[in-house]
RNA sequence: CGGGAUGUGGCGCAGCUUGGUAGCGCACCUCGCUUGGGACGAGGGGGUCGCACGUUCAAAUCGUGUCAUCCCGACCA
């Protein structure tokens, strides 16, 4: 490609809407643009990233026995109600209606689908285990898209789905996938960590997801892991907790109510008793799809929403307002204002207590009374009903490792892929069955495996950059080398310039010869930005029969000969896999 | 959904307070000159100032409404 044609434009600033370093530097780099919010045009340097990434991603999973196929990007209503999604999906879900007013929606993702294909062609046990998987845009209607590429409305991603007659088939095919994508991301010249994490919306048991681990702000999420190998999302991960004073015995000699005047925070309490916070029972009110949750924990210790809303079992959740909390004292007969409240007389509502609680022992609690506290208290003192057990912990860093007790440590992920175990969650509502070799009918034990290809290349990168651009993994370039004719008015620079993209392109070097009448200055700015691996410049030197090789990701600048360049950059593309 | 901010050529911005013929830099086109890290000179094309209504002799500028976009939070296979 002659850099005169390449349809591009690079800018001289960044964006101003662009926040993170892959949205600055693609739309910088003229990758893309945007369309609408959450919505971008993949120009022709970002297609060919992406379908790159797509190879790589179409290899492996076809080496890996899966199959590709194609689905609609539209869908009917009643696949999603059989499903019982419609109306769990929630607001992501875009929905629109056809000219005969029959409701449709666009996919974000395609369990319905794909489980619909299957129990109208896969009826026998003899044609599994099968594992179907296919490329294409999703769209889900974030609340607040941002970063780009990273959270965008719609985007590219690979989602598999794998349908067996057991759980140990499934177990196999999820080893299977999870070396996949191993090999995937490697091959993208990503460094992922397989994280445990907690299955969300979609529902299921078990699931990991790979995160890419940056030093960017662009991580959205926390992952805790250990050098023994453990490693998880923060909405997932359990820790072991280090040493704390949890018996009050030392503080109070009996159980007794107390004025503690103002003490609305834990910090202003802990301060005004003169004592550690891991002796206060800390009492939060949540509300789990729409009904209150009294939440209790050490008071060191935050609560993670995920883990709650799990616990309870709903599908919703956040933090009650001042106003819900106020209606729910009201309700049983109290008026206390937040900072006193506690599990003391709430009937009939879910009280979710962490493991923390559990060792608790003649410690601080909050009794629905306004600037009061009952201290020396222990759980089984204050009649709770409705209470459950259950790990809600946020873990922090410093906690130790559940599996080999070391110190745990945290870092920011951009999570580039997902492998889910669904077990029947859809085959059995959709009723989607095979036979047995008995003639019995059961619903299909199924599996699903997303990539975000688009997310993956923006998480690319994320990873491999520096101040003047983008520093592709040769991999997934969109072209493995610029030659630079200084001045393309020179003769023999011009010649040399285009013989060596004549033989290399010849030898299947992805080239591109920036032609232009610019200065030098302005090639180079823009080949750094764009993030070829690999420039020659041919330039004054060609006299003495020398051009300059230089590896954008070292900086490293070698003066060859224009053959030796050649050679070198067909054995460097011979090796790409 | 709560909080904050912004909409002026493709990109980055000024002008708005105090209403009076829409400007700058980059990019783009032409010519000259230049050619190893975003040169220079001359000439040129492109914007009903997000949209609507209102106030006024007159609105980018003032008022009301509305839409869009971005940031923080909440939310999020």
């Amino acid at each position: 490609m002659r850099m005169s044609k390449l349809f591009v434009q690079t800018l001289r600033e960044f964006p101003a809407d662009a926040e993170v370093i892959s949205h600055k530097m693609l739309a910088r780099a003229g990758y893309i643009r945007k369309l609408t919010s959450g919505v971008y045009n993949y120009l022709p340097l970002m297609w060919r990233v992406l379908k790159k990434i797509e190879n790589i991603v179409r290899e492996e999973m076809d080496a890996a026995g899966a199959q590709e196929l194609l689905m609609p990007f539209v869908q009917p209503k009643e696949l999603w109600e059989e499903s019982g999604r419609w109306d769990a999906y929630g607001k992501e879900l875009m929905r629109l209606k056809d000219r005969h007013d029959r409701v449709m929606c666009l996919g974000p993702t395609h369990e319905e689908i794909i489980t619909a294909i299957a129990r109208d062609g896969l009826k026998s046990y003899k044609q599994m285990p099968v594992n179907l998987y296919q490329i294409q845009s999703k769209f889900r209607d974030e609340v607040r898209p941002r970063y780009g590429l990273l959270r965008g409305r719609e985007f590219i991603m690979k989602d598999a789905y794998s349908f067996d007659t057991s759980e140990e088939g499934l177990d196999k095919e999820y080893q299977n996938m999870a070396r996949a994508y191993k090999r995937i991301f490697d091959r993208c010249g990503l460094d992922t960590k397989m994280v445990q994490s907690d299955s969300g919306a979609i529902g299921g048991s078990v699931s990991h997801e790979f995160m890419v681990i940056t030093d960017t702000d662009a991580g959205e999420n926390d992952v805790f892991y250990c050098e023994c190998g453990y490693a998880a999302n923060s909405n997932h991960a359990v820790s072991k907790l280090p040493a704390a004073v949890v018996d009050g015995k030392d503080y109070f000699t009996e159980t007794k109510i107390i004025d503690t005047p103002n003490t609305h925070s834990i910090e202003e309490l802990s301060k005004f008793l003169n004592i550690p916070s891991t002796l206060i029972l800390k009492s939060l009110v949540y509300i789990v799809d729409k009904k209150p949750v009294i939440a209790l924990i050490r008071a060191d210790r935050a609560v993670e929403e995920t883990k709650l809303m799990n616990a309870a079992g709903g599908n919703d959740i956040r933090i009650a307002s001042s106003a819900e909390i106020a209606e729910l004292m009201t309700e049983h007969g109290f008026d206390a204002v937040p900072g006193f409240i506690g599990p003391k007389g709430m009937k009939n509502i879910p009280i979710i207590a962490d493991e923390t609680v559990r060792e608790m022992k003649n410690f601080v609690v909050g009794i629905n009374q306004t600037d009061k506290h009952q201290v020396g208290t222990n759980l089984s003192d204050l009649g709770v009903e409705n209470l459950q057990y259950a790990d809600i912990r946020l873990v922090e860093a410093g906690d130790f490792c559940p599996e080999c007790g070391k110190p745990l440590k945290v870092t920011k992920g951009i999570e580039v892929g997902n492998i889910f175990k669904l077990g029947t969650k859809y085959s059995k509502p959709m009723n989607a069955v095979y036979l047995d070799q008995n003639g019995k009918s059961h619903p299909y034990i199924m599996g699903c495996y997303g990539i975000g290809i688009s997310r993956t290349a923006a998480a690319a990168v994320e990873a491999h950059y520096d101040e003047h651009g983008i520093k592709w993994p040769i991999s997934i370039a969109p072209y493995h080398v610029v030659i630079v004719p200084v001045n393309i008015q020179d003769k023999l620079q011009m010649e040399t310039a285009e013989k060596m993209y004549e033989e290399l392109k010849k030898a299947g070097v992805e080239v591109v010869l920036d032609d232009r009448d610019e200065r030098a200055g302005v090639k180079f700015k823009d080949a750094d930005l764009i993030g070829f691996p690999y420039r020659v410049t041919v330039g004054k030197t060609i006299t003495e029969g020398f051009v300059e090789y230089k590896t954008r990701e070292t900086g490293e600048v070698e003066t060859v000969k224009p053959e030796v360049a050649v050679e070198h950059l067909i054995e460097i593309v011979k090796k790409i896999k």
